[in-house]
DNA sequence: GTCCCTATACTCGGATAGCAAGTGTCCGAGTATAGGCGG
DNA sequence: CCGCCTATACTCGGACACTTGCTATCCGAGTATAGGGAC
């Protein structure tokens, strides 16, 4: 089990985006260099993000990405979801209804017993993806980090949107 | 993000296991072919559980596998961590500490908000793995199964270690 | 009849190929901007 | 001086190679068993 790099890359810019004023945009080139990871390859995550609608894109020579709505409505689970792909962690593949102990289809009614004991966990998971927000991660993250960080990110960003 | 499919291989074999009285054995082609999976490849899974200790080996002539310790002290996060390793799906990179708002190491105290989140979520995924054992696994299959495919599997057992 | 020995057949265990998905990259289509030109 | 037009430079979007890890398989080392022989 392994989740993809892109959902790391795609819930910062998100948290940097966040902070982008209204009427700006952010490219895909100045995410990248902002968090040191290549950048066509960002771009391909950002569009999954484009095509979930969890952000805008502006088109032309000004333009680059920026939220589609308010950071307190865009989930973590949104985001991995869109950048993992909606197919569950674990499918069941109902191996029951092979071998020797093997009955017609019609006798299966209920999940098996394993996919029931993944889909409570894959529950558990994604509602405590869902109830944390980007905005929950903006401020936990003003919180904890230190004002020499963040005031370099603010003079970069400022420089960038001018 | 994706669960290997050899960890529902290695549920269903560690309930029909349950099932095996004290003193016999499964080898691992006989596991296969009652679950109706490739015998090699099944026989690697299995290696990963006897590493873990959640079964014991049987060698020689009627060897195979049975269960390390009692049903209801095997979680499914044991097999989980067993069959896909103990490698945690989200690996924070630290993509903080790069680009042009990036500070010496010792400046980073805490877990970034990214982490934390995931941390959370993969906490309650592993919670509600870990009060789930083989045991419920087997009464809860027991509950819901048709008669006719418990008789046909209770009989399988009976032919096969005989 | 009982015990021991040997050969056997079966088991697990790790090392070895094949394939799919994630990773990384590139170039083309489209658009807002900036400058130049005409009125 | 103001408005319009054109060329430009920049943006996103999808299509193309490469690498890692999962999938699938095989053969060798080790052991309990079953049979045969000796006492």
């Amino acid at each position: 089990m392994k989740i993809s790099e892109g959902v790391e890359w795609a819930l910062h810019c998100l948290i940097l985006l966040a902070a982008v004023p209204e009427g700006h945009a952010l490219a895909a080139t100045r995410l990248a260099e902002f968090h040191g990871v290549p950048g066509p390859y960002l771009a391909k995550h950002l569009q999954a993000l484009s095509r979930a609608g969890l952000v805008a894109t502006v088109a032309g020579r000004r333009g680059g990405y920026r939220l589609a709505r308010a950071a307190d409505q865009i989930s973590v689970l949104d985001v991995l979801l869109a950048v993992d792909g909606p197919a569950p962690p674990f499918t069941c593949t109902e191996i029951r209804r092979r071998g020797p102990a093997a009955l017609p289809d019609a006798a299966y009614r209920t999940m098996c017993s394993v996919h029931r004991a993944m889909a409570r966990a894959e529950s558990a998971y994604s509602a405590a993806l869902a109830e944390t927000t980007v905005a929950d991660l903006v401020s936990d993250m003003l919180k904890d980090a230190s004002p020499e960080g963040l005031i370099r990110g603010a003079q970069w960003l400022q420089q960038t949107l001018a």
